[in-house]
RNA sequence: GCCGGAGUGGCGGAACUGGCAGACGCACAGGACUUAAAAUCCUGCGAUCCUAAUAGAUCGUAUCGGUUCGAUUCCGAUCUUCGGCACCA
């Protein structure tokens, strides 16, 4: 009997198959093409953890059994390697972030290797590397090109302790998602890209692909598209207009004031008739003190100042209202100024009641002294002159005709989703590939000159007032305008580190190509990807700003399809042994080395897999580690029961195409845990029955091989089966031979199971009666009462109903 | 507040399309092997009642109610919990 020595066998492998390229994709292959992608990851110095073994095991097993299955599979990995943390550690310790980077990789790229993953290593990519930022600058250029690349001089989030500008979705709560520190109200000039011009081409894609439905929903709330109208309202004595955006211009006769944004550019404009300005600025200083945490969290509680001296006219009834400037209305969004209509909007009755301001209803249903009746399904319009006695949906359509008639307004969409604020004021990022010159502004570099690289320099520490490093080296700044060939400055602000991912699957399919980030004939070869498994985190960020970018490409005609992935998963969390998030400061992180050196990669594959349903957070158990192994094991033992056999026994024939067919299916839908269990029932069947011959021992480690590869591999060879297991096929299964002949039935009285009696699948209602009539315990449940009815499913259940 | 998901043994979790709830694993208990322990193997393992034991009975999938011959599964209400969004006009 031989031991089942893990290293050994696993080091053997993983070296067999990098001799022999057994992995790697085929460009033009004429088998039919699978990509499989995993979420990149970021080489930090820590190294792997167990959330990326479960990130990437998925797709490993499918990808294994694809090769198997006859597809031509590309499963690659790479690095999305630019980024904070590693700068930091740089600042710190004074190695080069280069340097730092690169020790990473190699930290990252040993320990896949040891799990035995299948990628295609050739096809690695560094979005670090010139040779592939060079193409990240390209994309920028063309974005810049088609005007959607630009520079605003907003308020941005920035966090002192990053010292960078954060994108809006890196400060949720007014927190540095990074660090966690506070984000503070900065101005500054800052790019954006105008992802909001894409709004309606992502959410349209989106029907297009296979996405989790949640995936799915969470984008199109991210998006946040809504239908409604702007609204012209005229300013008393003045031909300027406030314009704001509704989604319920049918309530437009329901107004009593109008609302605008501290920032709002009217104060500007009409200074001169306010008569409290002193009040008006006070509030707006307030404003701008304020952190976004405090304006959205903390201050529920309505305030607000009214603006004296100007009054707005409803274009509908020519009424005169109040104009008021309250933070509550939010300038990044629609016109950063509403029409309140107290009376059937949360929100302006909550102000109204404060500031004492009118409340009229014009919609039927609810007490609008009491609160704001929003139900938009049942009500009825009043005192809203033609609109009077429409029901809410046909006034809405109503009332736009008629401002769109009148020429006071229009039919509108407007989206939650803001721009993306692309930029970093640090040196370890792609710098932004443009020119500032006196003459003609800001110009593109000429594509030949790219890439613009990074000057290798000795000191990259931020600066504390938001500008890059990149701007005080100034051989690198100084430079020529490629328009005029004047002088001029390099931009030194450099891309978030969403740039290099937006587009790193597409550079897969041809990761060395000199002229083009990819060429024609392997885009169209590989394209889409798809599978494509990562985080749920990423869902608003990653995946938005990626298909963005692909989208963007596809109308250049670069790329031909639309959508970059055909489908989308997700893995939930892995938690530590005490069922919290692992974190250092809590103490409960588990290395996959430790369990590699313990137990073996195929343990800590098969454990990662069996933990629990894949797309939940699990929580970390050491038994079930051991488990695992020990399945393993006893799997290891069965090559001594192996007897001679050709063909599946009659006596396991059943079990075994009924297990094909389970672990078939469920590796399909990333039910892993109970494919495993499948396995391990099939396990002890041949155990119990104690036999199992070589061609069911060979199904039995196909089967397993995705999961377990290396140990798998080792089983093949030692019972001689011919060449090596990754040069096999997946077994099949016949749906005839997955059905038991002969079926335990369950015999229920009133539904409730009184016996269980033994028949052929086939078997008739009279015989299956017969059978069961004769069970005592049927027998006596019937006594003395009269059968009513009885409902005889094959296969699955007789229930005889009963009555006194 | 809004939008989604989830609540099943001591634990992780299974259960086709409404058809035997608890597969599989862990933990635990008993036994075998051993000088002993570990490992391994075998047996048991939702609760309660009944029985000498077998057999059997009642309850049981967050709570309450409904539909049905039959509900973890469908419907209504409630509670808890996780995730996302959040003064989005």
């Amino acid at each position: 009997m031989s031991v089942y020595t893990f290293k050994k066998i696993e080091e053997k492998w993983q070296e067999i198959w990098e001799q022999n390229d057994t992995f790697k994709a085929h460009d033009f292959s004429c088998k039919p093409k699978f990509y499989g992608l995993v979420e990149f990851p970021y080489p930090s110095g820590v190294g792997l953890h167990v959330g990326h073994v479960r990130a990437y095991t998925s797709l490993e097993v499918i990808s294994r059994k694809r090769r198997l299955e006859g597809y031509n599979v590309l499963f690659p990995m790479g690095w999305d390697a630019f980024g904070l943390p590693t700068e930091n550690y740089a600042i710190q310790t004074g190695k080069h972030p280069r340097a730092v980077t690169d020790e990473n990789i190699k930290v990252f790229t040993n320990q896949l290797k040891e799990i035995g993953y299948s990628f295609d290593w050739d096809r690695t990519v560094d979005t670090t590397d010139p040779n592939y930022y060079r193409w990240t600058q390209w994309i920028f250029l063309k974005l810049f090109e088609k005007g959607l690349a630009f520079k605003d001089k907003t308020y941005v989030n920035f966090c002192n302790e990053c010292k960078v500008v954060l994108a809006n979705e890196e400060s949720q709560d007014g927190i540095c998602d990074r660090c966690g520190s506070e984000v503070v109200q900065m101005e500054k000039d800052v790019w954006f890209l105008k992802i909001r011009n894409y709004a309606d081409k992502l959410l349209e894609g989106i029907d297009t692909v296979n996405f989790l439905p949640r995936i799915k929903l969470e984008q199109e709330n991210w998006i946040g598209r809504s239908y409604g109208a702007h609204v012209d309202f005229t300013i008393e004595d003045s031909c300027e207009k406030l314009s704001v955006f509704t989604t319920r211009p049918d309530t437009l006769f329901g107004v009593t004031f109008m609302v605008i944004a501290p920032e709002h550019p009217l104060i500007e404009s009409m200074m001169s008739r306010i008569t409290n300005l002193e009040e008006i600025k006070n509030y707006q200083e307030q404003a701008k003190k304020k952190t976004e945490f405090e304006r959205v969290q903390l201050a529920k509680d309505k305030t607000g100042v009214q603006i004296k001296g100007i009054e707005v006219v409803n274009p509908l009834n020519n009424q005169k209202v109040s104009l008021w400037i309250a933070d509550y209305v939010m300038m990044g969004y629609g016109t950063g100024a509403i029409m309140a209509v107290p009376g059937h909007d949360t929100r302006d009755w909550e102000f109204a009641k404060k500031f004492d301001l009118p409340i009229v209803e014009v919609i039927q249903g609810g007490n609008v002294q009491e609160e704001a009746y929003t139900d938009i399904e049942n009500g009825i319009l009043v005192n809203s002159g033609l609109l009077d006695g429409l029901n809410v949906s046909d006034a809405k359509d109503n009332i736009m005709n008629y401002i769109e008639e009148q020429k006071i307004g229009m039919r509108t969409t407007n989206y939650k989703m803001k721009d993306w604020a692309f930029n970093r004021q640090r040196y370890w990022g792609e710098p932004i590939p443009v020119v500032h010159c006196e003459k003609c502004g800001i110009v593109g570099v000429n594509e030949d000159e790219l890439p613009i690289k990074l000057p290798v320099v000795e000191n990259y520490k931020p600066t504390d007032n938001g500008e890059s490093p990149l701007a005080s080296i100034d051989e690198w700044v100084n430079t020529t305008c490629p328009t005029c060939g004047g002088p001029a400055k390099r931009e030194t602000d450099t891309m978030p580190q969403w740039a290099g991912s937006s587009w790193y699957f597409l550079r897969y399919t041809d990761p060395h190509n000199m002229n083009s980030f990819a060429s024609e004939e392997h885009l169209k070869y590989w394209m889409q990807v798809d599978w494509y498994n990562g985080g749920m985190e990423h869902v608003t960020r990653h995946l938005i700003y990626s298909r963005f970018w692909h989208r963007f490409l596809y109308d250049l005609g670069v790329v031909h399809v639309k959508e970059p992935y055909a489908k989308r998963t997700a893995q939930g969390l892995i938690l530590g042994p005490d069922g919290e998030k692992m974190s250092k400061s809590r103490g409960n992180v588990i290395n996959p080395r430790d369990i590699i050196k313990e137990y073996g990669a195929d343990t800590l594959r098969t454990y990662i897999m069996f933990i629990g349903d894949y797309e939940k957070p699990a929580t970390w158990s050491d038994n079930g580690v051991k488990g695992c192994k020990r399945f393993l094991d006893r799997v290891w033992k069965l090559q001594d029961m192996v007897t001679e056999g050709q063909e599946y026994s009659k006596d396991n024939e059943v079990l075994i195409h009924k297990t094909i067919k389970k672990v078939h299916e469920d590796y399909e839908v990333l039910k892993f845990n109970t494919a495993i269990a499948a396995m391990m029932t099939m396990l002890n069947e041949f155990n119990s029955k104690g036999n199992i011959n070589k061609a069911e021992f060979k199904t039995f480690i196909l089967l397993l091989n995705p999961i377990a590869p290396h140990m798998t591999e080792e089983l093949w060879t030692i019972m001689g089966f011919e060449g090596m297991l990754n040069e096999n096929s997946w077994p099949v299964y016949e749906e005839a031979k997955t059905i038991e002949s002969v079926i335990e039935m369950a015999v229920q009285i009133n539904g409730k199971v009184r016996s269980k009696i033994t028949i052929p699948i086939d078997c008739s209602q009279e015989e299956a009666n017969k059978i069961a009539m004769s069970d005592p315990n049927i027998i006596s449940h019937i006594d003395g009462k009269t059968i009513v009815k009885e409902i005889y499913v094959p296969g699955k259940i007789y229930n005889i109903v009963v009555k006194r």
